[in-house]
DNA sequence: CCCCGCTCTTGAACATGTTCAAGTCGAGGT
DNA sequence: ACCTCGACTTGAACATGTTCAAGAGCGGGG
């Protein structure tokens, strides 16, 4: 009884709004949806919400299923009822923090027009809403590197959250007054997101106190990228940049 | 078989020559090492050997250890003497394949004193000495994936691994005729091996028929470094080269 | 020849992710 | 009021990676 909800809730219909003020619930089209009831969708929540803070506690491997439902009051099996494996209550966390990051980037992008500052602004905030978790997300980030798993951001799976992600670089880019071959224009937003993947790789991997070394790298990164960007428009580098679009273009053909 | 290795064994040494044609038995510098006898690392390549035929015919996921025991009649434990988890199993094939890529690389090198063919060259011979394994090398992908695992690439058990596959890059460069900034030539090797990383990223994901958009990628990649690195002595663009230098420098330190 | 010590081997026991058959619960129709 | 049906819940059972205490085998020193 979270008392928030609506007491009408219609009889059949998913109640989609959150119980709490967070940002998870939506969760951009889960697989094929089993017809949620209120009370179901709390203790999907519940669980979630108890995973999450276990992992955060103590570490993702440490965190046993078992743990989670205990923790939750509830018996395991509920809560494979609800995440298809362990690896799947990461997808929340997931979530999450993709839409803290929409959040610090909207900030962002408001108060600045200038191409290099908006994208190092954009890449900034991302690594700091990750901060926190830098330590776990090490555990896990493998599920998200396996190819097959339905975490890895070129996954179907993530279509959704990886378009979200997208669409921030999109903003950076038309947001900005940056003047550049259009067709580059329309492809540098993916671009951009594949660099911004790029860099939480390093991340991950970057063991340097307050993973100053990937701050660097993003600082060193972003004016480099902005001068290749305004170079775009010179008349004697569009035959290389079309070059370069179309190798792009060939490399993503069939899949 | 090597046959490069001297025929004297030493009385206590460990017995480095592998029983059959396999350039696996090396494995430069193993952890904190447990004196080998022969009968032991005869039975230590019995168990590595049929743990890499299974995963070959049923995957790695699917190759249980006790499978493996089973088939290479011995106890489970047994296998854990040898090898600290499945995963360092995955560390034979690794050798393995570096080693074929090695001797590949050799061939192609001998042959070229181009920059940019030797490159391409290399690249092509490394898709082509896995690309038998394409199917499950994605499987434990994620093995490698972890950052604290010793099987990620640039873990320090994998250091030596690292260091061969760097020299491969290093006699790319070295070996050809190509001038350029002696700075670069310095670095370049091991920008060249992060590249190769990245290359397998992409291969990894990639799953075109045979794999043929990573061959594409390498098509296309390869001029376009080899124009940059032309590009390298041009004096308007010393600056610009230096910058890039210098960022690599400042996010390698402090690790 | 026997014993010591070390390498090597064993298989049962353990921990944990996952599955499943068997329920419980509650709303809607009759 | 009762029935039905599907959402939800349970906990034991299972599969598998890993550990460990106990030994077997063997080489060398006394």
């Amino acid at each position: 009884m979270t008392g928030v909800t609506s007491a009408a809730a219609e009889p059949t219909g998913p109640d989609e709004s959150a119980p709490t003020a967070d940002p998870t619930a939506p969760a951009a089209g889960q697989g094929a949806g089993k017809p949620r009831r209120a009370r179901g969708e709390q203790t999907r929540q519940l669980i979630l919400e108890t995973a999450l803070r276990l992992f955060r506690e103590r570490g993702y491997a440490e965190t046993t299923m078992r743990a989670i439902a205990k923790e939750a009051g509830v018996a395991v099996g509920n809560a494979y009822y609800y995440f298809d494996s362990k690896e799947h209550l990461i997808q929340g966390f997931y979530d999450r923090n993709q839409a803290a990051h929409r959040a610090a980037a909207e900030e962002v992008l408001a108060a600045e027009k200038e191409l290099a500052p908006r994208l190092r602004g954009v890449l900034h905030a991302g690594i700091d809403v990750n901060a926190p978790y830098h330590s776990f997300a090490a555990t896990f980030f493998k599920s998200a590197a396996e190819p097959t798993s339905p975490l890895s951001p070129f996954s179907r799976e993530s279509s959704p959250a990886r378009e979200a992600a997208i669409a921030i670089f999109r903003e950076v880019v038309e947001g900005s007054n940056a003047k550049l071959d259009p067709e580059l224009r329309r492809e540098l937003p993916e671009l951009l997101w594949l660099g911004w993947m790029g860099v939480i790789l390093f991340w991950v991997y970057d063991k340097s106190p307050g993973q100053r070394r990937t701050r660097r790298l993003i600082d060193g990164v972003v004016p480099l990228i902005d001068r290749l960007v305004s170079l775009s428009r010179l008349r004697v580098l569009r035959p290389a940049l079309r070059q370069v679009l179309a190798l792009i273009d060939s490399i993503r053909r069939d899949d």
